[in-house]
RNA sequence: UAUAAAGCAGUUCUA
């Protein structure tokens, strides 16, 4: 059972829930008893898959196993739930859940971070009070939870208030607290006190890494601060973090924002001599860029490249596109791209 | 051997 459960958790994080299933169904369960892992692991591979009636269906037959689901696989049904916007359906269940077991740390921030995903962050913050009442310790990942979640509510100045919170308490913010809270305050427009707490980090000794530095370049991107942006990106590599290529599409992004649209093809050339590939993001980025500046051919002739490239562009990148064409008043070519889009199986939004 | 948190592209030029 140890060494099937190893290869179907392989499978499942390389996205092949069903052949794990059909591993688990043909060849396991005929030689073996599963155990607690087993229907752990399945039933995370099929919730990644937004397949919850299979996931809660596995749940219904461990019993026949003689297993009752133990904590850890009920926590990851109800991330599952939360991440398919059932929140209903997550806050019926965490009831379920709290009824037989007490609910740990893992369980609370989950539905904490369900709650603030779905908008609802003064839910998120009763929650965090109920835990604590309830004799449950938050921890670093609970608060990072709670400091991302205000942010994205246009808090960040309770976001940094948590924060100070969290240290006062004995709990060190890690690099991903750290990370939350500079890419809230720059969405906030509030890049000098990004830069502060950059660095804090700094002072703190807590490394920043490739996320951390982009959601700093992005804020100065869209700021139109490139300049700086890549002084940021100079001071990355110097530390040695390397960009990666969500780093290089947002400094594209940026070039392309602030009309250097030759500058940004210039660096997806010079990106593609040293392997790195473009994805559909930076592609996107660039045909954006170019429908915004009216050159609708070129966007054209981008799209075609992203095709022979074997990158073919979806759904946004349509959209893009078909927005662009409207905008200089050729919505029949639109039109037809649309249809062209729908022909390839992509459903318009 | 299984569970939770952070970063990238599109849609109302609001003169």
């Amino acid at each position: 059972t140890f060494t099937y459960n190893c290869l179907l958790d392989a499978l499942v994080r390389t996205k092949q829930h069903r052949k794990a299933y059909k591993i688990y169904r043909r060849e396991l369960i005929r030689q073996m008893q599963p155990d607690i892992f087993t229907f752990g692991i399945l039933v995370r591979g099929f919730c990644n898959a937004g397949e919850l009636g299979e996931a809660k269906a596995l749940l219904d037959e461990m019993e026949k196993f003689g297993l009752s689901p133990g904590l850890v696989t009920l926590n990851t049904f109800l991330h599952g739930l939360c991440r398919a916007g059932e929140l209903s359906s997550a806050l019926d269940f965490f009831h379920q859940i709290s009824e037989h077991s007490e609910p740990d740390v893992i369980t609370y921030s989950t539905l904490i971070d369900g709650l603030c995903k779905a908008g609802k962050i003064d839910d998120a913050c009763s929650l965090l009070q109920k835990m604590v009442e309830k004799g449950c310790v938050p921890n670093v990942v609970t608060y990072s939870t709670l400091v991302d979640g205000l942010c994205k509510a246009n808090k960040p100045e309770e976001a940094h208030q948590l924060l100070h919170e969290m240290t006062k308490r004995g709990y060190s913010p890690n690099v991903v607290t750290y990370t939350a809270l500079i890419d809230g305050l720059c969405k906030c427009d509030r890049l000098d006190s990004a830069m502060e707490v950059m660095e804090q980090m700094k002072k703190e000794k807590c490394p920043a890494n490739a996320v951390t530095y982009t959601s700093l370049i992005n804020g100065l991107c869209k700021a139109g601060r490139v300049d700086e942006a890549h002084k940021v990106l100079q001071e990355m590599t110097a530390g040695g973090c390397i960009p990666d290529a969500v780093t290089y599409n947002v400094i594209v992004d940026g070039l392309c924002r602030t009309n250097e649209l030759d500058k940004a093809q210039e660096l997806v050339q010079e990106l593609v001599k040293r392997d790195y590939t473009p994805n559909v993001v930076t592609y996107s980025s660039l045909i954006s860029g170019l429908c915004k500046a009216g050159r609708v051919e070129e966007a054209l002739d981008v799209m075609q490249e992203m095709w022979q490239n074997g990158c073919p562009a979806n759904v946004i990148t349509y959209t893009i596109v078909i927005d662009g064409l409207c905008k200089v008043g050729k919505v029949d070519a639109a039109y037809k791209l649309l249809e062209h889009m729908v022909d390839k199986g992509l459903v318009p939004t």
